[in-house]
DNA sequence: ACAATATATTGAGGCTACCTCGACTTAGCA
DNA sequence: TGCTAAGTCGAGGTAGCCTCAATATATTGT
C-alpha cells in the first residue's frame, strides 16, 4: 500500500476508491468534530476497516493535511493576486481573513497547525511554510509602507493569524473578527510618544 | 460527600485529607501533561480510587478550577495593585504579561479557559469573569489616557490575553512575548491616516 | 484464460481512558 | 459501643488508539 498521504505511484484501482472515499469521510467528520474526530468512525463511514485507513493515513496528521491540500494552495494563491492590489495594508488585512477563516473550518486545527512547526516531519508542516512564505511577500509590501513594525516577521504574522483562528473557535463571530483586527493592527510601528513607560499628553 | 469542589461545610477528616492529597497531585499533573492528564492516574497518584476523585471533583473543570483558585485570586489582587502604577499603559502591559504567564501554566489552559465562557454553570465561567473584571478597570484607566480605542472592550483584551497563553504553549518563549506585546499594542487607536484603505505617505 | 505476485484489506486484540453505581467501610456522635 | 451518615471502592460498560498476522484481490505476463 502507497503509505505516503497522496497518491503518487499508480495505485492499485480498489485502494484509490478506498483513498477516495477516506477523505470524502474525513473531510465531513473533521469539519462536524473537529480534528479530534474518531478514526475509526471515518473508517466506518467510508466502509472499510481501521487497518486500511492506518495504511493509508499514518497519523492523524497526515490524514488532516490531505484534507487541507486543495485549500491551502488555494491561499498560497489568494496571497500572490493580492499582491497586486492597490493598497498594501488593505491586501494584507485581506489575506489574513482570508487565512484565518480557512483555519478555523475544523475545530481543533489551528492547534494542530501551529504544533506542526515543531517537526519537520509533521506532514503539516510543508503547509505552514508555504503559508507563511506566501504572507511574507504581503507583510513585506506593507512593511515598506510603514505599515508593518520591523521586529515583526512572517512567522509572528502566521502565528497571529492562527491565534486569531483560534480565539474565533470560542467567542461570537463578531468579536472573532475584532480580536484579527486588533492583532493585524498590532503589526504597526508604535508612535514614539507612547513606546516609553512615560504618561502621555491629553 | 460533598459534590461542591470547595470545602464548605465540614468535612470528614478521611475526605479532607484525600481532597488535599487529589488537589496536589492534580497541580501536579496538569503542569507535567497539561489539562488533559489523565483523571485515573491523578487518582492512582493520590492513593485514592477513581470513584474518589468523581466524589469530590464531578467534572475536569472542577478539579481544574480547585487546582487555579490561588492563583486567580492572586491576579486580581495584582489588577488592584497595579491601579496606583503611574503609567497605565505599563501597568496594563504588566498585568496581561502577568495574566498571560498564569495561562500557560497548564498546557490546555487557555482552551478550557476561554472554553468555559460559553456557560454559566462551567466552575471556571466564575474564574473568568473575575479576571476579567479585574482587567477592565485596568482598560478603562488606559483609554482614558488614550492607549485604548473605544471599541475594544475587557471580554477583548481578556480573550486577546487567552490567545497570547495559547499561542505561548506552541511557539518559542521569546516569539510568544512579543505576539502577546503585538495583540496589546493592537488595542490602541488606529491612527486617521492609515484607517482607510489609501496609500499613506512617506 | 490463468497463475503468480505484488498490493491491499481485514478485524481481533492489547492498551488506555472515561464515568457510573451498587456494595462496602469508617469517622464521629450520643 | 454501636448506629448511621458520609465517604470510598473498583469492576464493568463504553470508546478510541494503533498494530500485525492472516486473508483477499487487482494486475501482469505468458
Amino acid at each position: 500500500m502507497n503509505a505516503a498521504n497522496t497518491p503518487q505511484r499508480r495505485m492499485r484501482a480498489d485502494a484509490r476508491r478506498n483513498y477516495e472515499r477516506l477523505l470524502a469521510e474525513a473531510e465531513v467528520a473533521f469539519r462536524e468534530r473537529g480534528t479530534e474526530a474518531s478514526l475509526e468512525e471515518i473508517a466506518r463511514r467510508a466502509g472499510v476497516s481501521i487497518g486500511t485507513l492506518y495504511g493509508h493515513f499514518p497519523t492523524r496528521q497526515a490524514l488532516l493535511e490531505a484534507t487541507l491540500h486543495e485549500s491551502i494552495d488555494r491561499l498560497v494563491a489568494t496571497a500572490e493576486e493580492l499582491l497586486t492590489h492597490p493598497s498594501p495594508g488593505e491586501a494584507l488585512a485581506r489575506w489574513a481573513r482570508a487565512t484565518a477563516a480557512h483555519m478555523s473550518a475544523y475545530r481543533g486545527l489551528a492547534t494542530s497547525l501551529l504544533n506542526s512547526l515543531k517537526d519537520e516531519n509533521n506532514p503539516l508542516y510543508r503547509a505552514c511554510q508555504q503559508m507563511t512564505a506566501a504572507g511574507e511577500r504581503l507583510l513585506d509590501r506593507a512593511r515598506r509602507v510603514g505599515l508593518v513594525r520591523t521586529e515583526a516577521s512572517a512567522a509572528d504574522m502566521f502565528a497571529l493569524i492562527n491565534a486569531a483562528a483560534w480565539a474565533r473557535e470560542q467567542v461570537p463571530d463578531e468579536q472573532g473578527d475584532r480580536l484579527l483586527a486588533f492583532m493585524i493592527d498590532g503589526l504597526r510601528p508604535v508612535p514614539a510618544e507612547i513606546r516609553s513607560p512615560a504618561a502621555p499628553g491629553p
